[in-house]
DNA sequence: GCGTTAAGAG
DNA sequence: TTCACACCGTCTC
DNA sequence: GACGGTGTGTCTCTCTTAACGCCA
């Protein structure tokens, strides 16, 4: 259960804001931009909320505020007491007046429940009987009372008060970030320095969303997103229902390519997604592939063609199954070749599996008990004869960050809309590279000036360790393992990886090797790790197969404890 | 009392 | 809201 | 053994405090 906030409990020592209405400060620039930037699209509901917003004393929106970052909706007004907020019942009566705080008047017991403890609601509670009992047994026994809600309230001098409209904050939040993860501590994480975000350029910021239909559809993909939270328990048919409840994908508008548009299908679609891959497992085969049918993301394929095979319709299966060898991704070309035999096998032709290209792998016995994982207990072994390092993909997406830092941050329209981004809005879109083809020219004459010149390359790593990237929150690799990794790589090598890279971001951002070693003979390698029962995941063996395709020194080492 | 969990806040 | 691993059951050789 | 599917821990900002349940 929900345990009641304190108010009389002093702010201890800790990091101070200079202002204290920070988050007051906060929630006006969020207003402000968004009711500016999109006047023209926000409903009128909307644009009365923001008129009733200004309609407020300074006390009354500080409270709101407060309201809005607290769990609600429902409050006890003796547990809010702020000491910036000077006239607190001022504040509560300006609130009701413009509605933003409505006071209830009839109150279910289940949502009052939460807020006053065990020991409040045992008052109303003659007897030791209930005493032992957890608070929650406590429900039915206050039910049976004529008006449990209105005799706490009276006996603890309570009153309650609801938060209201709390819903078009929300949607002012999802038009300032452009998303619906972020709120408002994220001013309050940076201003901590918790968070630290490139100081990239926003003169030529843009909104994201272009037709108020977008919003729309951003707003009812996330409240389906909520409900799918529970989708194992769902049957065939509600999950069937949902689906239909889902925006249709194309934009009433013209199914512009800007921004907006792709982004909202694509959210659509993943729940799409979900609800086939859970129609799978209902067995329900047919309204699993009528669903993937309407999907373009992976897996779609991939499953409607195994769905097919079970199906044991091995014509069909086979026809999508060579239509994905032409797949701009690889993941799904790899997976075509590999099921392509069983199919034709199915058919009765003759199938031949493509023998995968070898992979230089050794056996390592090791000690057991050195080092919780196998990982660092491989490294250290390895470190006797050598530096070794366990890094997995951050070497080298840190590397690539370090790189093209100034080719992600650059100032192409349409890629920044706020303060808070951890790259442009196009980062794994298809065209990121060439919408920026002189920024990575000039990183690829960086790269081959580290390799001259190292200490430069530490430099501006120390100089952006911090900075949130698109791949991480700001770790940098520590100047050790940059100076060896600059320069022990060649630089075609890094040009072979960072292609790769490139070529598919999101799909290639991760499957590296868990560990690079670097011989004091010289050169390096790459080491995946493999304990007993683990093995090569398929993102790994792509960057395996294509590091042996290209002579990029790399193996497998299989773990075995001794 | 003690450990766990969650709210709240900067 | 990501990534990598651990583990389990089934199919195949 | 290969392979698919699923669960798990890890990320998570960090710190303080209160409520709750369990145990002695
Ligand atoms: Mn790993
Ligand atoms: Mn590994």
């Amino acid at each position: 259960m929900p345990p009641i906030a304190s108010a009389q409990s002093q702010p201890v020592a800790r990091t101070v804001l200079p202002d204290p209405l920070y988050y007051l400060a906060n929630f006006q620039r969020v207003i402000q931009r968004v009711y500016e930037r999109y006047d023209d699209l926000l409903s009128t509901e909307e644009q009365d909320f923001y008129r009733r917003l200004q309609l407020l004393s300074g006390d009354a929106q500080a409270l709101y505020v407060r309201l809005l970052t607290r769990k609600g909706p429902l409050f006890r007004t003796s547990k809010l007491r702020y000491q910036e907020i000077s006239d607190q019942s001022q504040a509560v009566a300006d609130l009701v007046a413009q509605q933003l705080v409505i006071q209830p008047s009839e109150i279910n017991l289940l949502d009052t429940f939460p807020l006053f403890t065990k020991q409040e609601w045992l008052e109303l509670l003659p007897g030791a009987a209930a005493q032992r009992l957890a608070k929650a047994a406590l429900v039915p026994l206050l039910q049976s009372l004529p008006e449990p809600v209105q005799t706490i309230i009276e006996q603890q001098g309570e009153t309650l008060i609801q938060l209201n409209s709390s819903e078009h904050f929300a949607t002012f939040c999802l038009l300032y970030f452009s998303n619906g993860r972020q709120d408002l501590t994220e001013f309050v994480l940076r201003d901590l320095g918790v968070y630290r975000y490139e100081n990239y350029s926003l003169a030529r910021a843009t909104r994201v969303f272009t037709h108020r239909e977008q919003i729309d559809k951003m707003l009812a993909y996330y409240r389906l997103r909520d409900v799918l939270d529970d989708l194992a328990s769902l049957s065939r048919e509600e999950i069937l229902a949902l689906n239909t409840q889902l925006p249709a994908i194309a934009c009433s508008q013209q199914q512009d390519k800007c921004r907006g548009n792709t982004l909202v299908q694509r959210r659509i679609e993943r729940l799409r997604l979900r609800l086939a891959r859970q129609l799978e497992r209902l067995e329900a085969w047919q309204d699993a592939l009528a669903l993937y049918r309407q999907c373009q993301q992976q897996p779609s394929c991939e499953r409607q063609v195994r769905i097919l095979h079970r199906l044991a319709q091995h014509q069909a299966a086979l026809k999508l199954c060579q239509q994905m060898f032409d797949s701009p991704s690889e993941a799904e070309q790899t997976f075509a070749r590999q099921f392509h035999p069983k199919l034709l096998k199915a058919l009765g032709q003759a199938a031949t599996k493509p023998a995968p290209p070898a992979l230089n792998e050794v056996q390592l016995f090791l000690t057991a008990g050195d080092s919780p994982n196998v990982e660092l207990a491989a490294a250290q072994s390895l470190s006797v004869s050598g530096d070794c390092f366990y890094v997995e993909n951050t070497l080298f997406l840190s590397m690539f960050c370090l790189v093209f830092w100034e080719a992600i941050f650059a100032d192409v329209p349409g890629a920044f809309s706020n303060e808070f981004q951890t790259g442009p809005h196009d980062f794994y879109e298809e065209d990121f590279a060439s919408q920026r083809s002189q920024h990575l020219e000039s990183g690829w004459r960086k790269l081959e000036h580290w390799q001259r010149a190292p200490d430069d390359l530490i430099q501006v790593a120390e100089q952006k360790h911090g900075i949130a990237t698109p791949f991480h929150m700001g770790f940098m690799p520590a100047p050790e393992l940059l100076k060896l990794a600059i320069t022990r790589i060649s630089l075609r090598h890094w040009q072979i990886i960072f292609e790769r890279l490139l070529r598919d971001l999101k799909e290639n951002r991760n499957g590296l090797p868990d560990l690079i070693y670097f011989p004091n003979t010289g050169g390096y390698e790459l080491v995946e790790v493999k304990g007993p029962g683990d093995r090569l995941q398929k993102n790994q063996l792509r960057w395996l197969h294509y590091f042996a395709e290209h002579q990029i020194p790399c193996q497998v080492a299989y773990v075995q404890w001794q």
